[in-house]
DNA sequence: CCTTGACCTTGACGTAACGTCAACCTCTAC
DNA sequence: GTAGAGGTTGACGTTACGTCAAGGTCAAGG
């Protein structure tokens, strides 16, 4: 007693093709081939194709089925070292999850924050519509305001300490110092300082977050690539958001 | 200023070849060409890149992403639906994870059961080598000398009993009922009668973990396709299973 | 005998995102 | 002139089949 591709296909629950495919990479062969071609299996080949697709559904790969069932490796074996790698997959599936959660909160964040961000080392008009579309007019009107009161001089100042800092940071970066070190840490005070010139930057006052704002800042050079270019790349905000972790942490 | 596509490649951290994919696939065209065919990239060029990589560390596809770069979709929502995905993904390696273990315990499980369980509808002659292989000597020895010790018309019986069972459960399956039905409960509680006739099957006696038994049982049979066989396949199997573990939760 | 439809066969492309040759051109330096 | 480093365009390989495409085979009916 045998039955057709079709058959055998319809009693396992799967496909023509994917037997035909078994027979091609020689994972399971038909017991019995017609003149015609005609592809037959019995009983032990079904018992052989459940076993398969039993250990298909538990997410092992055709070459590791061929193993355990040629060569007679451990199933158990097999089994337990797949799993380690499925434990892997889930861990960086849920870091990754949280990367997109924090990514999404940052970018839709809270807005007044963002607005000022935007001028991180950027010709902030250069991406007006950009900042109009998404944190409002009012937040763009307000930061342009204050950028546009300032003198010519003033200007070329802000830019340049802009500069400089962000050239420190990516040296700072670039020589292998660690976030928590006594270099780093002076930046990060140096980059608290010069935020604090910009309007709407949280203060030490009642009810404002510098801590979190800090911090925050730092997800967000991360997160935002053209921030992360202004500090040498995403290893560079990296490296800007850790000391300002650690600063935000030990002194606001 | 602009850079050579090894140049850019290192600043971003990635690789000649991936960008000369982008350039491919109209992800990102250099933003100037040589007379000689070598491909140069300028700042905003940068920039994008890194948009992309960000992106695409975070798990993005590269069609979603030119979507979001191309047609100004926007980043957050796309980023909130791959969220979902993500979540989805999570949940069946979560679910994944649970099988295997579940598999790899039944499979080395306690070895006393399972070695009864081999002759749950088969010749278990047909599998000796198997049997000793997996459970030890000893396992097969003493139910071989239980079953040996038979005589030939209770062998039969016995036989004829099994080849009922198997042959109810899977008409109950095909007919549809569902596993809490009072058919199936009642096949269950054939089932559970039946066992009992197995030396070595755990009785209600103090000690005795008829529950866990009879359910791990039913997880077995799902397991593995030899004996899902005797049930009409996975889908018998499942039935058999949750009309098993009703019957436990609400008897035993 | 011929047709029709259901079922079978092999062959080959497509999928995601590049890695990895292969064959060949270009630029800089000695 | 000639390395040697770097650039270019193909094109195959990777996972597990889905999906045509073109063409035999088989049972039933006219």
């Amino acid at each position: 007693m045998d039955w057709s591709i079709q058959e055998i296909a319809k009693i396992a629950g799967t496909t023509s093709r994917t037997l035909r495919h078994y027979d091609d990479i020689g994972l399971l062969k038909p017991s019995r081939t017609g003149h015609n071609g005609y592809r037959y299996y019995d009983g032990p080949a079904l018992v052989q194709l459940q076993r398969i697709l039993l250990l298909r559904e538990l997410g092992l790969g055709l070459p590791a089925i061929t193993e355990v069932l040629d060569r007679e490796t451990d199933t158990v074996k097999a089994l337990s070292s797949h799993l380690e790698w499925l434990a892997q997959e889930q861990d960086r599936l849920t870091r990754q999850i949280a990367s997109v959660r924090q990514t999404i909160d940052t970018m839709k964040g809270d807005g007044k924050y963002m607005a000022h961000n935007m001028f991180d080392g950027f010709d902030h008009t250069q991406y007006k519509d950009e900042v109009e579309e998404r944190w409002g007019k009012d937040a763009y009107a307000a930061s342009d305001s204050w950028w546009r009161g300032m003198h010519a001089e003033e200007k070329q100042q802000w830019k340049d300490r802009v500069q400089k800092l962000g050239a420190d940071w990516i040296s700072a970066a670039d020589s292998g110092v660690s976030p928590d070190s006594a270099e780093a840490q002076d930046l990060a005070r140096r980059h608290v300082e010069w935020l604090s010139g910009i309007p709407g930057t949280p203060t030490a006052a009642p009810g404002g977050d510098v801590k979190g704002y800090v911090t925050g800042l730092g997800e967000m050079y991360v997160a935002d690539p053209r921030f992360a270019a202004n500090y040498g790349g995403e290893s560079g905000a990296t490296f800007v958001r850790d000391a300002l972790r650690v600063y935000a942490e030990k002194n606001l």
